[in-house]
DNA sequence: AAACCGTGGGG
DNA sequence: TCCCCAAGGTT
C-alpha cells in the first residue's frame, strides 16, 4: 500500500517535481499575516486558541458557510461557554439550537462528543489526531485540523479549499475523490513544522478568498510564481471531479393541523435518518412515486382541505415537493404529537424544510 | 465503498 | 432555473 508518496516521487528519489516546501510556507505565512480573515472563532496572533471553541466551529464548519455558521457559533458559545455545559444539556436543546443548519447528525454527534470529552478526558480536548478520531462526529479532517489550530502540532488538514490549493500547486489532474490519498500525502510535504496552525489557516483563506473554484484571482496569488497548474493554464480546471448522480424527486404531503385555540400539531422524528431527532410538521412519506392515499398517514380524520401551490425543497439527494393540507380538531386528546401556538413556531426549533411548509400553510390562512 | 445526510448563496 | 459549492463524517 504505497499511498504516502506518488510514484513519480519515489523515482526521483523522494524530491517531488512540485514547489519547494520552503517558499510555500514563506510565501503563504507572509501573505497570512497581512490578509488573514477575522473569525469569530479564530484566536488573536499570540492569543491562546480555546480548543472547545475550534472544536465547535470546524464541527459547525463542516460543508457549511462561514457566513451560516457565525450566529450559530455566538449562540452556543454564549449558552453553553465551556464543553461541561453542553455536555450537561439535553439533546433536544441542542437540537433546536442547531435548527436550521443542517447535517442533524452533526448536533447528535456535537452533543456526544461533548459528554465522551468531559468524561473521558475531563473536560479538556486531547491534543493528539488519534485521540480525536476517537471522539464522534471528528474525522480525518476535523481531527487534523483541531491538532493543527488548537495545539500548534504539525496535522495536515485536507478539506476542499486544501485539497483544491494542493491540486493546483502540483497540477493534480486525476479526479477527485480517487486521488484524496495522494492530495492528502501531498500536502503533508508542505506543512511546516513552526506555525504548522497558521499555515493551515493560510491555506483555507487563500482557497476561500484567491485561489477559488471557478475564476482563480491567480493575479492576486502570493504563490503564483509556485503553482505547476498556474504555469500549465489549468488552474481553473482543477481539481477534476467524478461526475455526480442525478437528484430524483420525492413527493408527499403535510399535514396542518390546528385545534380551536390556534395551536398547531407538531411532532419528533425518529432519532436516526434525515432530519433525525428534529421537529416536523406530521406529513406522508415522501417516495418518488408520489403519495396514493394521503389521507391515511393523515394525523387525525377531519376534513382535509389541500391547499394550492407547492413547497419545494432541495435536500443533499433528492429534490422535494410537498402538498399541504389543512385541517382543524376538536378533540385531540388521541392525536399523537404536541401542540405550539404559532407564535412558539419560531422557538420549536423547525429544520428549513418545516418552516418553509409553515410559512405557506399560514400565508395561505391556515 | 458507495450512499446517505441540509442549507443557502452565487454564477 | 439549475448546478455548484461550503473548514466532511458515518455506515
Amino acid at each position: 500500500m504505497d499511498r504516502s508518496l506518488p510514484k513519480e516521487a519515489a523515482a526521483e528519489g523522494g524530491r517531488f517535481s512540485g514547489p519547494a516546501p520552503e517558499a510555500v510556507q514563506a510565501g503563504l505565512l507572509a501573505w497570512y499575516d497581512r490578509h488573514r480573515r477575522r473569525l469569530p472563532w479564530r484566536a488573536l496572533p499570540g492569543e491562546t486558541p480555546d480548543p472547545y471553541a475550534v472544536w465547535l466551529s470546524e464541527i459547525m464548519l463542516q460543508q457549511t458557510t462561514v457566513a451560516a455558521v457565525k450566529p450559530y457559533f455566538e449562540a452556543f458559545l454564549a449558552r453553553w461557554p465551556r464543553v461541561a455545559d453542553l455536555a450537561d444539556a439535553p439533546l433536544e436543546e441542542v437540537l433546536t439550537a442547531w435548527a436550521g443548519l443542517g447535517y442533524y447528525a452533526r448536533a447528535r454527534n456535537l452533543h456526544a462528543c461533548a459528554k465522551a470529552v468531559t468524561q473521558r478526558h475531563g473536560g479538556r480536548f486531547p491534543d493528539s489526531e488519534t485521540e480525536l478520531r476517537d471522539l464522534p462526529g471528528i474525522g480525518p479532517y476535523t481531527a487534523a485540523a483541531i491538532a493543527a489550530i488548537a495545539f500548534d502540532r504539525p496535522a495536515t488538514p485536507l478539506d476542499g479549499n486544501i485539497e483544491r490549493v494542493t491540486a493546483r500547486l502540483f497540477a493534480v489532474t486525476e479526479p477527485l475523490p480517487g486521488v484524496k490519498p495522494k492530495l492528502q500525502a501531498l500536502a503533508a510535504t508542505l506543512t511546516p513544522a513552526a506555525r504548522p496552525g497558521d499555515f493551515a489557516q493560510a491555506k483555507m483563506d487563500l482557497g476561500a478568498t484567491v485561489c477559488l473554484p471557478r475564476t482563480p484571482k491567480c493575479l492576486l496569488c502570493p504563490l503564483e510564481a509556485l503553482c505547476s497548474a498556474r504555469a500549465a493554464g489549468l488552474a481553473d480546471q482543477l481539481p477534476r471531479k467524478a461526475p455526480k448522480a442525478p437528484k430524483p424527486t420525492r413527493r408527499g404531503v403535510a399535514f396542518w393541523l390546528t385545534r380551536p385555540d390556534g395551536a398547531v400539531l407538531l411532532r419528533r422524528r425518529p432519532p436516526k435518518g434525515l432530519l433525525g431527532g428534529m421537529t416536523e410538521l406530521p406529513s406522508s412519506d415522501w417516495t418518488t412515486e408520489g403519495p396514493k392515499e394521503g389521507a391515511a398517514t393523515a394525523p387525525a380524520v377531519v376534513p382535509w382541505r389541500a391547499l394550492p401551490g407547492l413547497v419545494r425543497h432541495t435536500f443533499t439527494h433528492f429534490h422535494l415537493e410537498l402538498t399541504v393540507w389543512v385541517g382543524r380538531v376538536q378533540d385531540w386528546q388521541d392525536i399523537d404529537g404536541f401542540w405550539v401556538p404559532l407564535d412558539g413556531l419560531g422557538a420549536a426549533g423547525l429544520p428549513s424544510v418545516m418552516q418553509k411548509i409553515a410559512k405557506h400553510a399560514i400565508k395561505a390562512g391556515g
